[in-house]
DNA sequence: ATATATTTTTAGACATATCTAAATTTAAAT
DNA sequence: ATTTAAATTTAGATATGTCTAAAAATATAT
């Protein structure tokens, strides 16, 4: 159906939508994967032609609904493999991953169903990460308050529970937006205000606004 | 370590050495591969570069030590993931072939090897056909005698018994060599003469004939 | 033994996926 | 608003594996 390696920049491309949600460069593509940004303008001009991403030049790149559901296909593989090969092989689960690489390359609907249910269904890989089922869902990773982290997390801001103007206005201000990158450097015992580091910069935030705060963890 | 076209060229190869004694050429090996003969003689050309294959051009080729040894392994993991298959999976026995041609190229001894322990090292795949163990001794068809065969069984003649002058002058007199693909046509119950077809004519053999012969079954 | 047929190889083309180096576009800085 | 820097794309090259059509070698038949 697909060859491996527009399988993989599919991959790519959903983990990097799923990390924050700017949009996608070609830059951060071939960083990801390891090569050239020569090379990932070719296949992104191959994928927009099967209309698996919208691709403008020069303006980044994301998946289409059809390019999302090829992507989590090859998500599920990996992640049941990646199972298979712990639980029943008894590798280590931080040995799977090269090997899950290969095999989730393999194409037969009735193998990856059949090894679903011969591992009982599971919900999640030996990482945590959750495997998408036969249609494609994904148990998304449940957003978790600010406050309710610790110190090293790394979560992508996703939701507040306060969403009046001034508070999102307060948020433009501190240059926090939906879909940013953050990770919690420290927490002030004395007053539970959090310190936090952004892509761009580091902030301090009080107890009162980390509560109003929601995180989806990275994966 | 190899392509998966070089692993698959391997691989007809050792097959086709294995069904006949005959040399093989150019033309055996693309109607197996179901190719062409120009794209057979390039693929060569690249594995006799590799010392995988020994090949003289119009003169066919056989496999090198070392080029055996990589198409067994490539058959280990084929026929393992057949039993995985159908012992775990619940397949079919005659629908785990495509899979299995995919799974066959997937890279990693470790996973061999604990997919070998996992199994329970099976000695057979699915279909019967032997398990070569993890270095690449396979477990040969053991030789029977033509008189213990049946009607439609087919087999390479392989052995004689008597081994004198006499009886192997009598074999070359009759066209028949080592290496022969050998039918068995009808047996008269008369005398326990045996009715044979090879590649280029039929006969009869007496009873005191077929004792001396042995052949190895076909795969 | 020479003509004919078959097999095999070579030559040149194409598709995929990658790269380097140059050109172009966009973003940042003064 | 220009200049400078960074990101992106294009152009041209390479490697793998395949093909068609033509040339060369081998086998077959009279």
């Amino acid at each position: 159906m697909f060859t491996q390696a527009e399988e993989n920049y599919l991959k790519a491309i959903y983990a990097l939508e799923n990390e924050s949600s700017e949009s996608i460069s070609t830059n951060n593509i071939a960083l990801k994967m390891e090569t050239k940004a020569s090379s990932v303008t070719d296949m992104l001009k191959k994928l927009a032609a099967k209309k698996l991403v919208e691709y403008k030049p020069y303006k980044g790149v994301h998946l289409t609904f059809e390019g999302e559901k090829v992507a989590l296909k090859v998500i599920r593989k990996h992640r049941l493999w990646e199972y298979f090969l712990v639980k029943k092989l008894k590798f280590s689960w931080d040995s799977v991953h090269e090997i899950a690489e290969q095999l989730e390359h393999i194409q037969s609907d009735d193998l990856v169903n059949s090894l679903d249910a011969f591992l009982g269904f599971p919900k999640k890989d030996p990482h945590g990460d959750p495997i998408p089922d036969k249609d494609g869902i994904v148990v998304s990773n449940t957003s978790i308050n600010m406050l309710g982290m610790k110190v090293g997390d790394v979560g992508v801001l996703n939701g507040v529970k306060d969403s009046t103007d001034a508070f999102l206005r307060y948020l433009d201000k501190k240059n926090l937006a939906l879909g940013d990158r953050i990770k919690i450097i420290d927490i002030e015992p004395y007053d539970n205000s959090v310190y936090i580091e952004t892509k761009t910069h580091h902030m301090s935030i009080s107890k009162h606004v980390a509560k109003n705060l929601y995180l989806k963890n990275k994966k």
